[in-house]
DNA sequence: AGCACGCCGACT
DNA sequence: GTCGGCGTGCTC
């Protein structure tokens, strides 16, 4: 029976849970948005509220009451309370633990005694200030793209497609002064990739903006320190608020503006729990606040650019660079060294350094593998070293003599003889940082070689002491993964040499390529920023594929475009939507068998809309002792995915052993 | 996710 | 005879 009681639904972090209803004692003042203590069977939790209703549907006898209101900060906003709603029916999540998940962790437990004391000392202020930095001149180009970003007042997302060094920071900041200048109160969320957020960055904006407050939000915050900066913008006392993915499910009091840096970047979507793309969410929030949000990049991902071309958003170009004598560097493809060859550097990648180093400019080598070589083998019985735990091959690390899995971490001693026919020379094939390292050492006497890649820099500080090493030239050649790669901006480098990015272009995922060209035009682009022209050098068996024509002419939108008309012909993404369902059991007969039954269930429910793949094993089959399949959905109605994902979930029966995981979206397939 | 209830193996 | 394994089910 309905009774009158004044009802607060209430949200909880339970995956399976939706709004849950307590009643509101009369002496009780709850607003929306509120944390509240509430009872959850035999335990207590913070809650949200998201609705206050009168009456319930749920019987008399089971309803309880709210426990206490936390009214120590004000209500989450309803644009947040939407935004937590929208990426949970979005991602496949309970409202609940989207919302929960982007608290931080302070606010998600109940308040101890000397919580009056806590908050105080959670509202102190944010270190703010800095030194005032000299502001460089505008080009015409940066110009161009300012005047058209400070005329919009509205949603609008712009995508600002800008080559490497064409000077994409210094836009995004005049346009932030312009922003703060017009809105007394606006604040601005200022999304960064994993890796570009150094102290260093945060400092420049710091100096940039010294009457106004940055807050700062990423994974290596202290429970605290995170805590702090969240309730800053949360009460509007946060002018800017740069952050990694996370942020973007910051609560702002007054959002004036979203900017996504590399918003091509892979760790926008990453992580575990609630997989959801920060750059579609920043999208979304400047549509639920109506004001622009600015995409950029020297790469864009597909999405965003078929979205630009379609005219969904409004394209912005930066074709030049920002220091008007520095150059595009200049591109050569070469073979790499015979298949068997102990080298991995040929004669022309080698007299092209000795140049570039005689000149008295650096050279920095990439190559996307760490450890000394990718395997152990032996040359008589075809033995080579793999995972106890997972289906994958040991890579041999030389400095300790250890074999590692880079997919768990296993690690195991280079035995002293082929464990399978006794065979003394086993030799390690395929080459790392490790490798390459030793080899420029030799060839390249009285060089100073410096290696970086997770092993050599294996804490952040280590890294910015190693690149900080590079800066004041104290290194001529460097070498190393993806870490060389980004954010890093050289003065002078001559040349960058390319090698082993076959490995990647041949790989059958989607996305691979597109990943591979990112990463290559950003590698690139650290030949020759200032002044000098700088000079790239690639080592591939495949000079004549399309995809190095357009590489080399660091021509990203004859690529894009290409590749945009491959995917359209063949229905893949963008052009449909995916999700992916994967399971892992101790046995593959087990998660495959849990996939088949669920795709037949799909099967059953599906309108036509829907095409659901056969379950497949995974190209890691085995990881961490567990077996793994997936099977891939594919709808070109984004709503459509969306019910069946839901309706098709509920009707999954799993046997003991088996988990399951669905990604929206997902990144790799 | 927690947390309890419940029905089968080795121990003070 | 009990302690405890984790399979199953529920939380307003």
């Amino acid at each position: 029976m309905k009774s009158n009681d004044l009802i607060a639904k209430v949200i909880v972090d339970v995956p399976t849970l939706g709004e849950l209803d307590y009643k509101v004692p009369e002496d009780m003042l709850v607003a929306l948005g509120d944390r509240v203590l509430v009872t959850l069977g035999r335990r207590r939790v913070v809650g949200i509220v998201v609705n206050l209703v009168r009456g319930s549907e749920i019987a008399e006898n089971r309803l309880r009451s709210v426990t206490a209101v936390l009214n120590d900060i004000p209500p989450l906003p309803g644009e947040w309370l939407r935004l937590t709603r929208f990426a949970a029916g979005y991602y496949q999540r309970s409202w609940g633990e989207a919302a929960l998940s982007a608290l931080p962790l302070f606010l998600k437990r109940a308040p101890g005694k000397r919580q009056a004391a806590v908050m105080e000392r959670m509202r102190k202020p944010l270190e703010s200030g800095g030194r005032p930095v000299e502001v460089p001149e505008l080009n015409d180009e940066q110009k161009t793209v300012l005047d058209a970003l400070n005329r919009a007042e509205h949603f609008e997302t712009f995508l600002l497609f800008g080559v490497t060094g064409s000077g994409k920071t210094e836009v995004y900041l005049r346009w932030m002064e312009e922003t703060l200048r017009r809105k007394e109160d606006g604040q601005i969320l200022f999304l960064v990739p994993e890796i570009n957020l150094t102290p260093q960055s945060v400092s420049r904006i710091r100096s940039r903006f010294p009457e106004k407050t940055v807050a700062v939000l990423h994974s290596e915050l202290s429970d605290g320190e995170r805590a702090r900066n969240w309730l800053a913008v949360h009460e509007g006392r946060a002018d800017i608020l740069v952050g990694t993915r996370t942020a973007v499910f910051a609560s702002f009091k007054h959002l004036a503006l979203v900017i996504v840096d590399e918003e091509h970047d892979g760790s926008y979507k990453a992580g575990d729990g609630l997989r959801f793309s920060a750059r579609d969410l920043a999208v979304w929030r400047g549509k639920a606040n109506d004001v622009p949000v600015l995409l950029g990049s020297a790469t864009p991902s597909l999405e965003s650019w078929m979205k630009a071309s379609a005219g969904q958003y409004r394209l912005l170009t930066m074709a030049h660079r920002a220091s008007g004598r520095a150059v595009l560097p200049e591109v050569t493809l070469t073979d790499p060294p015979e298949k068997g060859s102990r080298r991995s550097l040929t004669d022309f990648t080698v007299s092209a350094m000795t140049k570039v180093l005689e000149a008295g400019r650096q050279v920095l080598v990439f190559i996307n593998r760490r450890g000394y070589a990718q395997v152990l083998s032996c040359p008589s019985c075809n033995w080579v070293s793999s995972c106890r735990h997972c289906s994958t091959f040991t890579v041999f690390h030389k400095s300790d003599r250890s074999l590692v899995c880079h997919h768990c971490g296993w690690r195991s001693k280079v035995p002293e003889a082929c464990p399978v026919c006794g065979n003394v020379d086993i030799l390690p094939r395929g080459s790392g940082t490790e490798r390459i390292f030793e080899e420029l050492e030799i060839r390249f006497p009285g060089k100073r070689v410096l290696r970086i890649d997770r092993d050599s820099v294996s804490r952040k500080h280590e890294a910015e002491e190693a690149f900080a090493k590079v800066h004041a030239g104290e290194v001529d050649i460097l070498v190393g993964t993806q870490m060389i790669a980004k954010g890093h901006d050289f003065r002078n480098v001559g040349l960058v040499v390319i090698l082993n990015a076959d490995a990647q272009l041949l790989s059958p995922a989607t996305r691979a390529r597109e990943m591979l060209f990112a990463t290559l035009m950003q590698v690139a682009g650290r030949a020759g920023r200032h002044g000098e022209a700088g000079r790239v050098v690639i080592q591939t068996r495949f000079a004549t594929d399309p995809f190095f024509e357009a590489l080399a002419k660091q021509d990203y939108r004859l690529f894009a475009d290409a590749l945009l008309d491959v995917r359209r012909e063949n229905f893949l993404v963008p052009f449909t939507h995916q999700a992916l369902l994967t399971a892992q059991a101790p046995t593959l007969a087990q998660s495959l068998r849990f996939l088949e039954d669920a795709a037949e269930a799909g099967h059953a429910l599906e309108g036509d809309a829907v095409r659901i793949y056969d379950p497949v094993p995974m190209n890691i089959v085995r990881l961490k002792e567990l077996e793994r399949a997936q099977l891939l959905v594919e709808c070109d109605d984004r709503p459509a995915l969306n019910r069946f994902l839901r309706a098709w979930q509920s009707t999954f029966r799993v046997p003991a052993g088996v988990q399951w995981t669905l990604e929206v979206d997902p990144a790799e397939v």
